[in-house]
DNA sequence: TATGAATGAGAGTTCATTCAT
DNA sequence: AATGAATGAACTCTCATTCAT
């Protein structure tokens, strides 16, 4: 068997084991024995624990983010553009729960080398969304210069809130990724729209 | 020295050490050394790893939910009671990384009991969440209606915005309590006023 | 059973694999079983095979300089303390073949720490017959001015003959250790004689 | 290529890696790679480890002990023939530093076979050595019956010295062949000649 | 003549856990 | 109330070796 297919293989069966337990509690032997292969050879490919978990979660990474981006045209409007990475990003969830498992559970909790990673690959998907949000504030007119930062953290926040749902759409009783998005947008674009219209919310 | 005492120089330095590696990769022995006891007491007072770190899980997850209810005074307007519950959550997650490293990153990650303790702890700020929002509800006139489910999700959508928001404060440059509560308060706030009034995104 | 007895079991059963096997064939399992211990109690107190190979040569090295330095009066003219250094030195690598095993053989082939280990305790013995030489040819009227570096030639030479002899000595037919030393005093003495008063073979 | 002369590039690899690593450290791996053939085919042509050892210990052998015989001229004066020999013994093993590395310090510790070849080769070396000091204790006059065994016992010191004097030359300041060569007959053949004279050192 | 693909067996090391005191 | 001493079990990783081509 080509080593190509076989390195897909093997990673196919080191995403189900370490999105079931975990980095640490996923042991090279059940990787090797779910792939079908023997633990030589799964060192012989991809060298170590390490470098297996890191390519998972590169590929799952980049999966993801594929996904999202692929999903939105940059010629729509911009808040149907914000609709669409949302669907995307919920259905690609929702199809890839060990993936998601790893670049959302475990990948957070395995140590320096992997949370760096997986952060990486988040501050894209911040960065992707950062620039609907700026595009949106653009457009809007009366624009009362939204700063940089607080543009920043709707991007986390919206981000965030993104991640919970997914957990709750795809954990719970069945909502499906249109529900789901329409959840979000309901609850964010008119928080944005009034947010660029100058209105503000604040304590008394 | 009191048994109350040790058991609680015990959970800290347990807590320390699950904070900084993670359920899996902290070793009894270093929780030991680090709370200046022989692995042995450990054992005694605490039964297992399993156990104590159910009871880390346990006990930051009281204190969090202690301090996000003790934040918010119930006869206060429904704003400004998410607002001061929003404060207290960023503010205490700020005060204790490793406690919210424990219920954020690792617990999700070490496995089924963990994963479920942690969970409780969440439908509890849920629900705490969802019950302002639909405290909101009722009192706006117009009120056509939000389903139980859209509720929830709103909840979940906004739960997880806070959570991100945490990490962003905490983690990059310094962002406060006050400004992170501030950010989601704009962002969620007229969203949800919009959504009460009956006004949604919907794809087009 | 207190620590210390504990590891000198360990460290003698270590000694007598590692002498047998040479460091990379010897395996952890059979040290931890001729100890009678389980091998984690092993790693416990000894900390890695290197720690303890390390150990062994150490300990070894310092009984046969040991052995050698008690052997040798200082009060004694100088061909005496020779002839006693070399008794002592032939007794003891006979009395204990898997301590000389492990200086002589293993240690040299164990990659760079051991020989740098080995190597300290080998200059030690050539300085202490170093002296000796130096001493005699002091003594030594004529003195023609014994280059230092030829002093150190001779004193390799003459440790280089008695680590043979050790290993004939103990290795074929018996060979006493007083017959060892004798063969090369004979050997020797003359030789050195006759250098310092000046004689030298030249080739023609 | 043909087939000899593949066999001497891996066995040109196999040596430097046997040199620099020892016998157990070496890995088959990179000796096939250092040789630039695939592993099967080192298997192919030299069967196993074991066997491609034992090939390099006799090649080396037969090189080293080669050299020392083409050095010596049988129609020289017993003197001259010794010096001759050591000439190309320092010469040989200067410049072979990792056969010298495999003969000396790893063939002793890889074990019984390894042992065996090696310990040939050293035999047939001091039964050279042995042939001349018989020889010179033939000629000296007097000869008052040198036994057997002492001659035996001489020989042994002298190649162990040499060999010492090898690595004291070969490792640390430049000390020439030559240099080493002198030292050695200085020391030696005076002792020598006392010997055959019945001179002899004895403990008062 | 030569190799890419594959493995059985075993190495060193670590860890949660328990006695005996 | 507290510990020094000890271990069974499991883990990651390596290596000499062999097919099938």
């Amino acid at each position: 068997m080509p080593r190509a297919e076989r390195e897909r293989q093997m990673m196919d069966a080191a995403l189900r084991v370490f999105g079931s337990r975990g980095y640490r509690a996923a042991s090279m032997d059940e990787i090797a024995e779910l792939a079908g292969v023997s633990k030589p050879l799964v060192y012989l490919y991809l060298n170590s624990k390490e470098d297996l978990f890191t390519a998972c979660i590169r590929r799952e990474a980049a999966a993801l983010i594929g996904a999202v981006r692929g999903g939105v045209d940059s010629a729509r409007p911009v808040d149907r553009r914000l609709w669409d990475g949302l669907t995307a990003f919920f259905t690609h969830t929702a199809e890839h729960p060990d993936g998601w498992a790893v670049l959302h559970n475990h990948a957070r909790s395995g140590g320096e080398p992997f949370v760096a990673e997986v952060t990486a690959m988040r501050e894209e998907i911040v960065a992707f969304v950062t620039s609907l949000v700026a595009v949106a504030a653009r457009e809007a007119h009366g624009t009362p210069d939204l700063a940089e930062r607080e543009v920043a953290g709707l991007a986390q926040a919206l981000v965030g809130a993104a991640e919970s749902l997914a957990g709750w759409a795809n954990g719970d009783a069945g909502v499906s990724a249109c529900e789901a998005a329409a959840t979000l947008m309901n609850f964010a674009w008119s928080g944005l729209g009034d947010l660029m219209n100058g209105r503000r919310w604040s304590p008394r």
